[in-house]
Order: structure tokens, then C-alpha cells, then sequence
DNA sequence: GAACAATACGGAGACTGTCTCCGTTTAGCA
DNA sequence: TGCTAAACGGAGACAGTCTCCGTATTGTTC
């Protein structure tokens, strides 16, 4: 790939990222490709569709799933602070971008999705997280199903703009349903 | 109000319930003025803008919610059961359209929200459930946000376009939170 | 039943966003 | 420096939103 077309991919998938996090997934691709400063046709080459835009934005945040996740299994603590407190940590990643909570929720169990691949690294970090919890969970609790109630948790608090204060209580209901059931 | 008028605005909300619940709130307004048989400036002369169109066809929507909150009330058994089975019926209510529950419980916390006085008959029917059930609740419980908490749930369970046993055990988390907290 | 006026209708058009096409431009190599 | 392949970009076709205004129809009065 030639420099300047190096050049102009990474500057989409910078402005994109900018607008994504402001206005949503469902911004306009030919602002986002104005505010780039290159034509809806470059924009086009390089990404075919919006959902391959998304999927190339997200790979920074990929990282930042896996450097949050590491930290969250050095978490000690009781089991409910150091559940509640990853809740929150997850929380805050998918919600990186306006509508994000809904559509990595979404994506995570649509064999279909373009950005599963991507999210997985989210639905495994819960995984782990869950697994360390064990002795303390009285049924095994599937992974998928809590990044659903979690995400269902973020999703609604994206879209009323509440903040962290008031998710947490909503996250220590969630997180009281896996440890006293039985 | 003309008879003719009368008919074209009744016969547009109709047209609207049906492609609402299949394609969302976001379906195209032209295609609604198509397949209702009239004119795009008879639909807008109607009602001036999306809002007003979803807020009129929530007005039967309204009705089926003080039915269902009135059987549940009546509902009797184990506090659990009772919870989970109300909290089912929700998410049921609340579905009813693509979309739906995401657009409902984002309006229940939106003072501004155009359809906002009409989702309060959900919250206030949450609320009398959740009275109803204070002794079993170790700390009272803010309607709204069981409100958030199940909507949230409704919201992923209509994105993923889960069925009723997929979204059951998500629910009894919920409930089993609220329940054994302390 | 006809006339008339007020009310309602409806669809073309201005506008925005999506996405493709193809003439033009430029990078990079020999 | 010249040439070729790769990249660019913006006009245009299309769909959806929403307004405007000429046309149609309803309903009342005589």
C-alpha cells in the first residue's frame, strides 16, 4: 500500500473514532469522511461498508479489553467488591462510543457480526473473571448471559447518559443475583 | 375534524403499529404513508413528527399495561415467582415493537421525552409491585431503576432476538439481586 | 340538489446521506 | 525524468425526510 493511502486510512479511522464516540456508529460516513479531508470514494476503498470501519476502529480498544481485563483478575478483595468493580470496568469499556453497549452486546452473540471476533475478547475476559469467582457462585453463571445483563446494564445508562454513580447500585443488584443464588 | 380526516389519521396509526413492531421506530415514514394510502403531507399534517406518530401508537399500548400490572398484582405464590413473573410480563409489554424497549425505558428517565408520560404507567405499576413485595426486599428498591434493570434486559433480549426461556434466567438474576440483598 | 367556503389532500421538490463510477492525480520505481 | 499502477474524489443515482401550494372534498346553508 502506497504512503499516502497509509496515510489517509489511518486518519478516517482517527476522525471516525472522534465522531463514533460523539454521535454514534450510525454517523454520516461522508462527514466522517470530510472531516478527514479526503472524497466518500477513498473512504469507501479503504473501509466497503460502516461495519468495516467500526470493526477497524475498534482494534485500539481491543487492547484496552485486554490491559483492563489483566487488571481486573490481579483484583483481591471480597467477591462481591472485586465482581462489582469489574462490572464497572466493563462497563466502561464497551461504552467507549456512543451506542456501543448495544451494538458489542449485540454482536457478541451474532455468529454473523462482522465485530464478534473483536468482542470475544470481552465475552472470554468475563469469562476468566467469573471462573476466579467460582467457590463463591452457587451455580456456574455463563459468560454470554453475563455480558448480556451487564451490556443491558450499559446500554440503558449510554442511552439516558447516566453516570458511573448511578450504574453502580444497578451493577451491585446484578452482581448480589450470582452470588446469593441458589 | 373531518370524517374523511378522521379516517386517513386512524387508518395511518394502524398502518404505522404494524411496521413499528416489525422494522422499528426508525422505519421509513414515506413507506407508512404508502401502505396506509395516503399522502407524505397527510401523514405530517397528522402528526408533525416521528414522536408524535409512536406517541399515538402507544395510546392502545397503554391500555394492555394497566391490564397486565392489574393480574399481576393479583398474582400470589413465592415472592420469587411472583417477581420473575411480573418482571416476564414486562419485558412482554415493553416489546411489543422492534425497538421498543430501548426507546421505553430511555423515555422513563427523559423529562423531555414526548412519550414519557405515557411510560409512566409502567413505572408506576413497577412501583406497586415492588410494595407489594417490601417485606421480602431487604432494601426498598427504586422503581426506576428496576425499571432501568429489566428494561435493560428487554433491550438485548429484542436486539439478539432471544425468546422468553433465553431471557427467563436473566430475569431470575435480576430478581435473586433485588431478593437476597444486604 | 346546488353552491360555496373551509378543511384536508397529496406529490413534487429541496435537502441530506449512502454508495458507485470513472476521469484525474500522484506515488514510487526503473 | 518518464511511466505505470495505485489511489483519489466528487458528481450523480437513489432513498428518505419534510414542506409547500395547487387541487380536491366534505359538510353546511339556502
Amino acid at each position: 500500500m502506497r504512503a499516502d493511502a497509509q496515510r489517509n486510512r489511518e486518519r478516517i479511522i482517527e476522525v471516525a473514532r472522534a465522531i463514533f464516540r460523539e454521535q454514534g456508529y450510525d454517523a454520516s460516513l461522508d462527514l466522517v469522511a470530510k472531516q478527514a479531508g479526503v472524497g466518500a470514494g477513498t473512504l469507501y476503498r479503504h473501509f466497503p461498508n460502516r461495519e468495516s470501519l467500526v470493526d477497524a476502529v475498534m482494534q485500539v480498544w481491543v487492547d484496552r479489553v485486554n490491559d483492563t481485563a489483566g487488571k481486573a483478575m490481579a483484583r483481591e478483595g471480597a467477591p462481591r467488591d472485586v465482581l462489582v468493580g469489574w462490572f464497572a470496568d466493563y462497563v466502561a469499556l464497551i461504552s467507549l462510543h456512543k451506542g456501543g453497549p448495544a451494538k458489542l452486546t449485540c454482536a457478541m452473540g451474532d455468529e454473523t457480526s462482522p465485530i464478534r471476533t473483536k468482542c470475544q475478547v470481552l465475552s472470554e475476559a468475563m469469562r476468566t473473571v467469573l471462573s476466579d469467582l467460582e467457590d463463591d457462585l452457587v451455580v456456574p453463571v455463563d459468560a454470554l448471559q453475563a455480558c448480556r445483563l451487564v451490556g443491558g446494564v450499559a446500554t440503558v445508562a449510554d442511552q439516558a447518559d447516566l453516570d458511573a454513580e448511578a450504574v453502580r447500585p444497578m451493577l451491585e443488584v446484578v452482581a448480589d443475583g450470582f452470588l446469593a443464588r441458589g
